[in-house]
DNA sequence: TAAATATAATAGTATTACTATCATAACTTG
DNA sequence: CAAGTTATGATAGTAATACTATTATATTTA
């Protein structure tokens, strides 16, 4: 799978930026050490003039790249998501079982990233830090609505999406398929934050708990139950 | 209920304040206005200069009651789940059926807020609705750690523990109590957010649907059914 | 080699998120 | 009711942010 990724275009809307980042070294070195800046000191702390000191480039060079830090923050969380999506598309396809497929539907969007898959300049492992982080920013603002017309959350969507289809698949008179994958996706990244930072409201404290939480939490909603 | 929650002080970490804005009439002011017009701008667009053109009042007066307007969304987000745990905990102590209490509960925590219970000067539809649009960015923040250390999580957290337990009295075999109680709040919240943004991520569409969703995902996950 | 394009450097602006100071108004207490 | 205390208002000032604009200098390409 891995080299399969590799060969694969990670495709995000392009009015994400002004140029596109991924078409010159500097364009990756830019994203490639967002990520690690937005890591190190958070979104809100996060400006384009420091991003500048630290690849040792100029602020008005990375302004020719994208529009501002949200319009960043949104290319980088539409890269993650695509990302997540190949890996559940390339896992899924060839399954037959639809309770299997779903199975492992989740065990994907579930689980720890963990590697840095080489894929390109991004580190995943950051970003993952960065999506649990700062994903909700990116849409919690008064400007959702043009944003998603403008289509900037249409990936996230699209794997909401396919993740609801396969619930249906394992049980047809759900009611809220959608509710749950948006549940599922959503609460993941919550689980994470929270055990991290207010380990009490968890328990999911070891490292496939997030998994087997969500997939009871999904199967036990569902008719046909998993193995049974 | 409304009699007794109008003789309760909601109570909040007292150092989310400078000065005690329930103890003047200007503080109150500033209190009622801010939520009007978070509501309106967003907190991103929302300062305390414009909060004091708005209440014809100065911003250095506002610096007296709030630190920053960070503090500030901590306390109105604090009084928020205090309101919401003097309603949990009115509606539910008298109760003796561990499922009816718990059906009870969620149903508190899912439904829509839509009239203002006229406590005081806060507006709780305007409130929740800031919730909703707010709530994850007083926690998605570098300083989560310190601000969780100084306490000001304190009544969210016992929110998410007090579901916990009625979850754990409901089947104490479940090992994601914790985990439910928090995927629930931290998830009618979201629904809610779609319902409005992202209609097509969601099935909650009607008035009770939030709550048949998360009481339907929480009594699926436990032992002892509803009604059963 | 000239022209085109990309990047760097510098300067400048409005706004934000404050702090500090001083004046005045309002309330309190002797 | 006068004097003191405290609350509020007005104004000014600062460093940082989030940009825009302009010009200079590399680098690429035709």
């Amino acid at each position: 799978m891995e080299r399969l990724l590799q060969s694969i275009q990670i495709g995000v809307n392009d009015k994400l930026y002004i140029k596109d980042p991924q078409s010159t070294t500097l364009g990756k070195r830019i994203v490639e050490e967002s990520i690690l800046l937005i890591h190190e000191i958070g979104f809100e702390a996060f400006t384009f003039k420091k991003l500048g000191v630290k690849i040792k480039s100029n602020e008005s060079s990375i302004y020719r790249y994208f529009e501002n830090k949200h319009k960043m923050l949104l290319y980088l969380t539409s890269w993650y998501w695509s990302w997540l999506e190949y890996k559940l598309v390339f896992s899924t396809n060839s399954m037959k079982d639809a309770s299997e497929k779903l199975k492992t539907a989740l065990a994907i969007v579930t689980q720890p990233t963990e590697v840095d898959s080489n894929i390109s300049h991004i580190n995943e492992v950051f970003l993952t830090h960065i999506v649990i982080n700062e994903y909700s920013k990116s849409y919690l603002t008064k400007e959702v609505d043009t944003n998603n017309k403008e289509g900037y959350f249409v990936i996230y969507k699209r794997l909401v999406d396919r993740l609801s289809t396969m619930i249906k698949e394992v049980d047809t008179s759900y009611p809220y398929s959608s509710s749950l994958a948006s549940t599922v996706l959503e609460g993941s990244l919550h689980q994470y934050f929270l055990k991290d930072h207010f380990p009490s409201l968890t328990d999911c404290h070891e490292k496939g708990d997030p998994t087997n939480y969500f997939t009871e939490l999904v199967f036990n909603s569902l008719n046909k139950k998993l193995n049974g």
